[in-house]
DNA sequence: GATCCTTTCGGTACAGCGTATGGAAAGTCC
DNA sequence: GGACTTTCCATACGCTGTACCGAAAGGATC
């Protein structure tokens, strides 16, 4: 009824059993190869005759170690959360909200690397490793002593907020890769013409206010990574109100 | 450089000039034909053969009014959010975290609408009524008194918390709708099925601890609206901080 | 009324996609 | 040396977005 999630794929790890003609490929090959493809191109420039041409392989080929282009994808996904799993966990003596916006920062650099996992329709996948990051986010803030549901609630929020963020700004850092225009040139060159031709000041009168302030030059919004740390923080800050007041931990309930 | 935007298809107002032979199609009803498609199977069934089928039309017909699947994609989008344009602005005598939690729930309440937008692969197109949202959204830090900079960074932040909130829960509600299972239903037998035959306690020790204490019952995560209240709250709380220690405004700078 | 001009219509065609099918090939095991 | 098992991959099918371009349908002008 569900096997849209590729569990069986991801969670199976039955041995190659030894018999029959080998394969010429193994399946880190193949994630390997759509990762690197993905890196260059983004998502829809994944083809599945592009990967097998890549590893000089026939297209058919493939399908023995993937089952499909989106179980490809979801292992792509897993590989590159396997990137930062030894890394996520809370350090000793490290405080909750360092720990939590370490692992919020860690997450924002691994879209970094690879943005095409922003492009991934679906949901996350239900993958080892990135079961892995979702643990790591709960955490924090079930030390910190949050009854079990705001802390599901918490962590699920700041994994969303990072999401975010990184899309609203990854995808046109992408834009200007593809291009190959300059970051700064591009953004003020599209903002000219468009201010210019069509944007009505009297419509949108805070953006108005925005611009000649300055709050929409490019270092300060998209280019910096300052939006997330500001972010990570604000929210952060919102969650310590809502724990100090009750004293050290208000009683969580649960194992 | 840049048409990818579909500027002049989103602000060229040009009127269609009298002369030669009539359209039998408005712009119009083909987006409106989209919507509609895209509203009952999301945006990858949305094919222009169908929307021409769907209007008794031959398929190269639209192209006359939308210039690319693309384009009608982000004409959707535009028509999409004009729906909520008139309910943004801030009210009188609404306080600023009253307007900024109820924009963030109509900008919620318009996904759950129309789940399709959240698939879209870019940024949010620079559309009219797009814009008409995002200017709405820095409304209220800006009347508070928060530099520009950090008025923009709160609203992209705060839109960018909700959008990937939506992409989190929808997607999965969405799944829910295509398959025709009940949604405790589903999710339970997933989990059910998942927990006991692939879950490594011992490896993710967090989750197991949100399991046994029941944080992750359905109606406590997605299938209740409450996540996205308490993440808001919790976000703007922590702009509350952020503003009221340095007095009622200090020093916008601009306009 | 006939002609020209402008615009839209939509059939055909093409390149690309994911992948079902199934015979050939290449190993291990008895 | 069969028998068996597994992989390889050429071919084919249906689907996609859309470039091309002659045909059609209206207004404008004579």
């Amino acid at each position: 009824m569900a096997d849209e999630h590729h569990l069986e794929l991801l969670w199976g790890g039955e041995p190659p059993s030894g018999r029959g003609r080998p394969a010429r490929t193994t399946r880190e090959q193949v994630v390997a190869a759509g990762i690197a493809r993905a890196d260059a191109g983004g998502l829809h420039e994944l083809s599945m005759r592009q990967v097998a041409a890549d590893l000089g392989v026939g297209v058919m080929s493939l399908y023995t170690q993937v089952e499909s282009r989106d179980g490809l994808v979801v292992l792509m996904i897993d590989r590159a959360f396997a990137e930062v799993t030894d890394t996520l966990g809370r350090r000793d003596g490290e405080p909750w909200r360092d720990a939590a916006a370490r692992q919020a920062r860690t997450l924002w650099d691994l879209y970094g690397r690879h943005p095409w996992i922003l492009d991934h329709g679906h949901r996350m996948p239900m993958a080892p490793h990135v079961l892995a990051l979702e643990d790591a986010f709960y955490t924090p803030f079930l030390d910190i002593g949050l009854p079990a549901s705001a802390s599901a609630n918490a962590a699920i929020a700041l994994r969303s907020l990072v999401t975010g963020l990184a899309r609203d700004s990854r995808s046109e850092q992408d834009q200007v890769r593809r291009t190959g225009v300059g970051y700064a040139e591009y953004w003020s060159s599209l903002n000219a013409v468009f201010w210019d031709r069509y944007f009505d000041e009297e419509r949108y009168p805070a953006m108005t206010r925005l611009w000649y302030a300055g709050g929409f030059a490019a270092e300060d919004i998209l280019a910096g990574e300052g939006i997330l740390e500001r972010a990570v923080a604000a929210y952060l800050d919102g969650i310590a109100v809502r724990v100090q007041p009750g004293g050290t931990g208000q009683g969580t309930g649960g194992a």
